[in-house]
DNA sequence: GTCTACTGTCTTGACATCGAGATACATATC
DNA sequence: GATATGTATCTCGATGTCAAGACAGTAGAC
């Protein structure tokens, strides 16, 4: 498994230069950490590209494939909306308004909380994530292409691990 | 060390749902990228908290550090700095603005090319970025604390394969 | 029933970011 | 040495986000 010894990215160059500064420090989590970072920052950009061609932004993207995964009736509250994209109340109540008067998305009041909205996809809010959603993975494919299927399984089973403390901790 | 089959993760759950909802999908790629972008929202909120601690924002730190490691004088362009923190011209001035400002930095001609401007560390600057790295490794160190040793080499090497073409390509 | 504490959603103001374009200077070509 | 192209930085307007707090409604304890 640990080959890979190719060339030096962007990240080995980093440690390289904290280890000339700062040699009385372990910087070694840089590697693991500083990677996924600067990955999140490249997966944002090419998302944003793969969107664009359905006329999407990553965030609205984000709401709808929540409701979709929900299943019919493709309905969900807006405090689970946020829940499961990690933003605050304020954001997702600016997002559902956007979404609602582009169309994708529609609100309405819960029958059984008189605090309570439910928010649907509406049928061209359906039509667009699932198409977007296509056109994601097959970028998020060709993305994963320097991976064989093993290293692929080791690296999600990595991460997991590392994503335990927070997925059990927070709830946010 | 417990074997990381054990429970499920917010992603699990995420990939279940959709293979529910589009059995025709092959989903496999967000097992590694969905984690990917959820660590990186949770490394962001960690660093936040470990920066507060030394009255310094993430970006703040961001630039401070691409000086820092540039070693002595502790001076690079805007440019420069640019290209290392992945952010648009616009952006690196507004936040060399705000760290001059906050005494952090200062800015100075450059006697090469009257275009440039060269962008330098202060004193303050310089013990403030150094005693926030040290308190971020620490964190970080404890965020790696799921895996040995040999787990992270291997992490790091599997990220840095699906780093490469990034670094590569771009260069912004 | 009535407090009290909690929950779900929305409002507001501040802020960091981006993208596009403006400006000044540098470099290459002729 | 004049022109054209490229580079470095900054300006400006629009946008998405957050944090804090307001408000209406719910639920538990008594």
């Amino acid at each position: 498994m640990t080959d890979a010894h190719e060339s030096l990215d962007e990240v080995d160059r980093l440690v390289a230069a904290w280890r000339t500064e700062r040699p009385d420090l372990d910087v070694e989590p840089l590697q693991v950490l500083s990677r996924v970072s600067r990955l999140a920052k490249h997966l944002d950009r090419a998302r944003r590209a793969a969107f664009a061609e359905h006329d999407l932004e990553p965030w609205e993207f984000d709401v709808l494939t929540a409701l979709r995964r929900a299943g019919k009736p493709y309905e969900l509250s807006p405090g689970a909306l946020l829940r499961a994209t990690l933003v605050t109340s304020g954001t997702m109540t600016n997002r559902i308004d956007r979404l609602a008067q582009a169309g994708l998305v529609r609100r309405r009041p819960d029958p059984e909380d008189r605090r309570g909205v439910l928010v649907t996809l509406t049928d061209t809010g359906l039509q667009r994530v699932d198409s977007a959603f296509s056109g994601l993975l097959r970028r998020e494919h060709d993305l994963l292409a320097g991976l064989d299927e093993p290293h692929q399984r080791a690296l999600a089973a990595l991460l997991r691990t590392l994503l335990a403390p927070f997925d059990a901790g927070s709830s946010n």
